[in-house]
RNA sequence: GCCCAGAUAGCUCAGUUGGUAGAGCAGCGGACUGAAAAUCCGCGUGUCGCUGGUUCGAUUCCGGCUCUGGGCA
């Protein structure tokens, strides 16, 4: 019936339980994970990441954890081409793949197809642009799109500087709007066959789940990591050193705040990102909720219902 | 026991020359198409500690009480 290929998503905010899932829902059906995570890309990112372990793959092949040095700038766009190859890898070997992680942006432009038909980033224009703010406003720059993108600068605030900063580079490198792109993009239809879960359970719980999570990172060693990193002379301002865990840390580690500062920091800040991954969920249409509350918080009452959920949708022969 | 200072949103506090109040943070909601664990936008009714009094009207002034700091004994 559909010629599309199979593909199982598992979703889900952060601290949900979603590794332990995924591992063994892939050994119930011989599934192979690639992961769907802009953090756990990083090599020696470990601790702050909450990377799984070798002995918690339970052998399982996961693809996209530590293919990338911290340095390197990952991307939606990187994510797709590379967990597209892994696919391929996979389809070939009469596998089905499954799709594991919280960044909602990376499953997107994977599920969809979405093109990215520009050749960025570009850091040099993009520098140029971020100093234009710092010397003129973000008023300044806004201006700047609103004469050559009206319609996205109407749905891109003006403080919301990382977006009118890309904006206008789609526009420098392609000379097309990128609010054309975007509208274009937004009909497409998945690309694949899919099943996507979404792991949700009381939010208050998943906050708990957050706040001692943060603990143990923090007794298993994050701020050696942390300290680590930096001491190989990697700039605090990279993209990688952006992730939670890490953005806070630094400080703590050159002495600016104390250990209960950045503990609390890393928290709340963690729970904000569980939040918004809420949001983004909400938005997506076709989505498959796996709610622990329903499963009396059991993993194979939920890898049964997942299974089902695949069959009925034709994707494991 | 006495003296002083506090007591206002979940927290930290501002304020009302007497007309029932507002910031930051938290929390909640939202956006997002090559930085996404990023970035940004929106949402503020709470016995103004309790209790008497003055007043048309008290969270605001006065008295008493309770609690919390600090000081003196």
């Amino acid at each position: 019936m559909d010629s599309k290929r199979p593909l199982i998503i598992l979703s889900g905010p952060t601290a949900v339980g979603k590794t332990s899932l995924s591992v063994s829902f892939a050994l119930k059906e011989n599934l192979e994970i690639i992961s769907a995570d802009s953090a756990q890309v990083y090599r020696g990112m470990d601790i702050g990441t909450a990377k799984i372990t070798e002995a918690e793959k339970y052998g399982v092949t996961h693809y996209l954890i530590d293919v990338c040095d911290p340095s390197e700038d990952y991307s939606a766009f990187r994510f797709k081409e590379m967990a597209e190859e892994a696919m391929e890898t996979i389809y070939a070997k009469g596998k089905v793949p499954l799709i594991v992680g919280g960044t909602g942006f990376y499953i997107q432009a994977l599920l969809k197809g979405v093109v990215f038909d520009d050749d960025g980033p570009d850091e040099k224009y993009r520098d140029e642009l971020t100093k234009l703010c710092e010397e003129k406003g973000t008023s300044y720059l806004h201006s700047m799109l609103e004469e050559i993108d009206p319609e996205s600068a109407a749905a891109i605030p003006e403080g919301n500087v990382k977006r009118v900063i890309r904006a206008l580079e789609y526009y420098h490198l392609t000379g097309k709007k990128i609010s054309d792109h975007n509208r274009k993009e937004a009909l497409r239809e998945p690309a694949y066959n899919a099943a996507y879960f979404v792991l949700t359970d009381e939010r208050s719980l998943i906050y708990e789940r957050i706040d001692s999570r943060v603990d143990e990172m923090i007794s298993n060693g994050l701020e050696k990591e942390v300290r680590s990193l930096l001491d190989t002379g990697l700039n605090p301002s990279c993209v990688s050193l952006q992730a939670i865990g890490y953005k806070e840390m630094v400080p703590y580690v050159r002495g600016e705040i104390s250990l209960e500062e950045a503990a609390y920091q890393i928290k709340l800040r963690t729970r904000h990102f569980a939040k918004r991954q809420f949001t983004w969920y909400k938005r997506e249409p076709d989505i498959i909720y796996l709610d622990r509350r329903e499963f009396n918080q059991s993993s194979e009452e939920m890898c049964r219902y997942m299974s089902e959920e695949c069959r009925k949708r034709g994707l494991f022969k």
